[in-house]
DNA sequence: GTCCTATGTGGTCGATGTCAACATGTTTCT
DNA sequence: AGAAACATGTTGACATCGACCACATAGGAC
């Protein structure tokens, strides 16, 4: 039962791609598996032996791909911030940058936030090691998408459509409404998807006039 | 070893009183550890059998008090937010209202999450049964909090402080701001006290500026 | 074919949360 | 005062979980 995943092309493609050992791909699948049961019974019922299972594959299969349950979780929090970095980038871009791709990249945020709630729950959390130094994937993979919005607001201080001034704090400022509008959302107290939009659009507007733009 | 916690004062004191029965008020010193632990080792790190430990106290007694261990967690983040509205009152009323009285409690709100940052992790990080709903404080204690900020924008707004429009929105904005700034600043984003104390300024002056005080 | 490495498995251990049964201290009722 | 009722703390036991270990198997290098 359980169909060890049938996915058994073992591609021989070029130089050094190796894939399809045994089940194809287990770091992949597993970690996708994590993010289902994180979305559906959350952070807490995440088990290594439950994860196992449901991939037919035993136990201590994931310590071949992973070093523990907090190397796990890193990797999802990872995935997070690589997807977020890419929504924000193209929202900058499709709008073709300035104010109006400000705001894009506003929405952008809290839309992946609501969307992918089980990455950044555990991308914020600290579900992982709260030793929090070492364990913490901000100085690397949260630069990313952060280095993004800095980059943007930097653009726009150069090209005159925001006011001058140390960019670094008004990318911060953005980055800490976007993530406190995303906490709201997801922890329920903006009710419908509805009152998600109406506040994002509130509260882009007032990072706008606050921002100076 | 471990001195029983030699607290044996059986203060019969007026009515109903109860207190002292063996160890003496041990709920509140439970609840005390349990927060003295995850401020020097993380969440992670809490453990009941740990807490009776410290305290002398076999493992078992913390269930006469609390249900379970999300029990004792649900405590901690409830006085969190008793603590946090005592902060957010109490800055208010000192500077009498007014503008003033809005960055104070903008001020005090960082300042309680950088300086309680193990309520407020408890408070936020959904550490907690993270299904969801029965179980989360905020309805209720969070409600507190959320509702003294919501009263002082009403009333900037009736007193002609603060332009109009929907003060549920403006409250929302101000809370996502703050909350922004605090998870900066606890997830050491915030390098110094100077930096927090520096940012936290530019924040409160934004949020002024974008709410149109 | 043989060796080496990558990958998956089962055994086992210590730590943990929780339930049940029991022991002891405290109050209340008569 | 004595008994009954209750509050509080303890020990025993169990299932679950993460992690380490030794072993088995698959795939490629030579």
């Amino acid at each position: 039962m359980l169909m060890p995943m049938p996915r058994k092309d073992t591609t021989k493609g070029p130089a050094g791609a190796r894939r399809a050992y045994h089940h194809g791909d287990l770091p992949r699948t597993m970690l996708a598996e994590a993010v289902r049961t994180i979305d559906r019974q959350g952070i807490a019922a995440l088990t290594l032996r439950g994860v196992g299972a449901k991939l037919g594959v035993s136990r201590n299969a994931l310590y071949r791909h992973f070093a523990n349950k907090d190397a796990l979780l890193l990797a999802v929090a990872a995935e997070g911030f690589r997807l977020l970095r890419v929504d924000l980038q193209g929202a900058w871009e499709q709008k073709g940058g300035g104010a109006l791709g400000l705001d894009a990249m506003g929405a952008a945020y809290i839309r992946f936030a609501v969307q992918h709630s089980s990455h950044y729950r555990v991308m914020f959390g600290r579900a992982l090691g709260e030793a929090g130094e070492a364990a913490s994937p901000d100085p690397s993979a949260s630069g990313d998408a952060f280095g993004t919005l800095v980059v943007a607001i930097d653009t726009l201080q150069r090209t005159g459509v925001l006011q001058g001034g140390d960019s670094l704090q008004l990318a911060r400022y953005a980055w800490a409404v976007v993530h406190g509008v995303s906490m709201l959302a997801i922890d329920g107290l903006l009710r419908t998807p509805a009152d998600v939009e109406e506040f994002t659009r509130f509260a882009v507007a007032r990072v706008r006039t606050g921002i100076g733009a």
